[in-house]
DNA sequence: ATCCCCATATTGGTCGACCAATATATCCGA
DNA sequence: TCGGATATATTGGTCGACCAATATGGGGAT
């Protein structure tokens, strides 16, 4: 019962594929910081699509700082180029750097929650894990990894440091990966992550932060292991 | 010739004026994951603006996950509660929850530095150390630490990190920081951060990943007690 | 030749009418 | 009485005309 599983690439809303053809003309332009896009009405004309859809676009853009737009002037480039949208991102990104964003941002949050983590954040951790074991499929699995792994950054009662996880996190699930071919419909019953889970979680209990770290480590080396296989 | 400066809250464009009216009105009407916003026509009477702006507002909030919309339904407040615009963040983060995720996120980011920085990446940074230490006001000196910093980031050739640590940086310049009373015009000689950031460079240059982490660690420790003073 | 003022053109922003999607009410037939 | 079809109301989305801010060009005075 083997079988590839091939993630769909993500539906697009109007917007974002306005966002996006904006985006690849700005691209295929190759526009610099401080350049001049053509005027809204004859932009709208060359990407095909109504005003509105095209200023909802501009708007998207205009928010991220990569444009800034002025009545009478113009519509340009703004000057940091490091401006863009996390979709725009996602697509930049490899996985090989999205894993070593992972493997730098969650030790630090779960170094933080071995601190920070109040009994009510720890209940839902062990719950995850619980169900994670007993999933029936991957996807059950996979769910409940990803409930325990925001369920840290919760942990560590700051706002801040949950939203640069979901940032980070909104990234992975938009990288469209290429699963690998599994033997089996749910996890065996040795799949590695379910003691390093346990391990991680003793850790916060214990209050042992350079402890909870260096789990998160070994927890999140063996996922880049798996995906990227042999060194 | 030490006087307070008190930096001014940021003046607010009409779109950024539009979200926060219609965020503090989500947030006083206590709505709830689910519940359904009134509609377009009655909103921009409530909130005394036009539909066109407040379209914007909504737009703007839809983009960030805080609502979702859809014709002949209704607005509808998003099932998850953790997102929100950057700068609705900065309102609600204390400075201690951001110091706590600077702590976290940058000694990681200088960790990957050491490890993948470039030789043209690691000139700039010694570039700005020796401006900070030249800078003939506060001002000047802090436009070299931020250059720095972020060099840092640059120097991990990890668009991703890169990313996080400008959404970082974002948050902790939109916090209006009442800063200390200064004897001086610009940092003594003897200011710490001179020689801290200069511990960190060399840790990088040594390619010493647990040497550049442990340096961040000490400096940001140094500004978050300079900040909220002995423990 | 240069500068200033005014008229016109151009650009992004707003408005009200209308459109497309959905909810709700009403009517009719079994 | 109930269910299905239809009409009407409601909701967010789009369009074209117009508005507000700015650029540009031309003419007249110095």
């Amino acid at each position: 019962m083997g079988m590839n599983r091939v993630l769909e690439q993500p539906i697009l809303s109007g917007r974002e594929q306005a966002i996006e053809a904006l985006e690849a003309f700005i691209r295929d332009g190759q526009y610099a910081p401080g350049d001049r896009l053509p005027p809204e009405r004859e932009l709208m004309v060359q990407l095909g699509m109504g005003r509105t859809q095209l200023r909802r676009a501009l708007e998207a853009l205009e928010m991220e700082g990569v444009i800034w737009r002025h009545v009478g002037k113009g519509t340009f480039i703004a000057k940091d180029s490091a401006a863009g949208s996390l979709s725009a991102l996602s697509r930049r990104v490899s996985p090989v750097h999205m894993m070593r964003a992972r493997l730098s941002l969650e030790p630090a949050i779960t170094r933080e929650a071995a601190i920070h983590a109040s009994h009510d954040r720890i209940i839902p951790l062990r719950i995850c894990i619980d169900r994670s074991e007993d999933a029936a499929t991957w996807d059950e699995y996979e769910a409940q990894d990803d409930a325990f792994h925001r369920g840290i950054a919760l942990a560590t009662q700051n706002e801040l440091l949950l939203a640069l996880f979901d940032q980070l996190n909104q990234v992975r699930r938009a990288i469209a990966w290429k699963t690998v071919e599994r033997a089996t419909d749910r996890p065996p019953h040795d799949h590695n992550s379910f003691v390093q889970h346990r391990a991680i979680l003793e850790a916060i209990e214990a209050r042992d932060a350079d402890r909870a770290h260096a789990e998160m480590r070994t927890h999140l080396g063996s996922v880049e292991k798996r995906l990227f296989g042999g060194f």
